[in-house]
DNA sequence: ATGATTAGTCAGCAA
DNA sequence: TTGCTGACTAATCAT
């Protein structure tokens, strides 16, 4: 399953102005902005045409290091977003599950009883129906002298 | 419930020898070592203990800080694995519970399946035992009709 | 290169 | 201060 990294990586774009309970934004990765590319660009664009970019402008063998470690850091940033959130599912979905088998054995678990109680029901009405046949004298089979 | 810091913690002790598979030993913390106190050490004494042996030797004030933070990252290092440990042993028990579930319904099916059948065998003996009566010319009463 | 996962760092909350 | 947890970085593994 895939999650949309866009908005998952997106999380240190909030300005210098941290409300309340919110968290500080992350110092930049690089000692300043090389490049006019967002991070959001930097994680979307591919390998092919980030190089042309970095081509186009004359960046130093430093600066396009540091912006390819930069993309990667990015990616990982969202890989272990949705590494957490899997893991999260994962354990809902095993609790969903638990609790769904809880309930099916309660309702298999009521069967039983009500069978059981059934089986006790057959068992009485038959032995009442043996007591009739002695008192009437009525003779009956071996193979009918139990269920 | 509570984990041996001690055993946890001194997981960055391994040499310079890396082998095969293994991780690289962490950078240091502070520049360098500012104290002969051992990491296991510096987690482990108490605060008082500790600002004893700080003042004893005569510690700069920034270097008292920086124990200070060392201890408290290494407290950090054991916080973070056990909390890795306590995951994986709820996921483990939710798993267990979950199969050990899925093992009772499966046997309270089956007794549900053996009391059908034998329901079953006990109406058509009923059967037989009602067929027996009219063939003998046994009138019984309406209460008998049925189990 | 990409994606996932693990260990470790750090911030922030709670006690 | 201590312990825990979420989010992040970095290393490592597998593809």
């Amino acid at each position: 399953m895939v999650y949309s990294r866009q908005q998952i990586i997106s999380s240190n774009k909030m300005p210098s102005d941290q409300r309340k309970g919110e968290r500080k934004p992350l110092p930049p990765l690089s000692p300043g902005p090389v490049l006019d590319i967002s991070d959001d660009e930097l994680v979307t664009i591919s390998v092919r045409d980030l190089n042309r970019q970095l081509k186009m402008r004359g960046l130093s063998r430093e600066d396009i290091v540091r912006m390819k470690q930069r993309r990667r850091t990015l990616k990982n940033r969202g890989y272990a977003a949705s590494c957490r959130i899997k893991r999260i599912e994962q354990k809902d979905e095993l609790e969903t599950e638990k609790t769904q088998e809880w309930r099916d054995l309660e309702t298999t678990q009521d069967d039983v009883v009500r069978m059981k109680e059934e089986m006790v029901s057959i068992r009485s009405r038959f032995e009442a129906l043996k007591r009739f046949a002695i008192s009437n004298k009525i003779s009956v089979p071996q193979e009918f002298d139990s269920l």
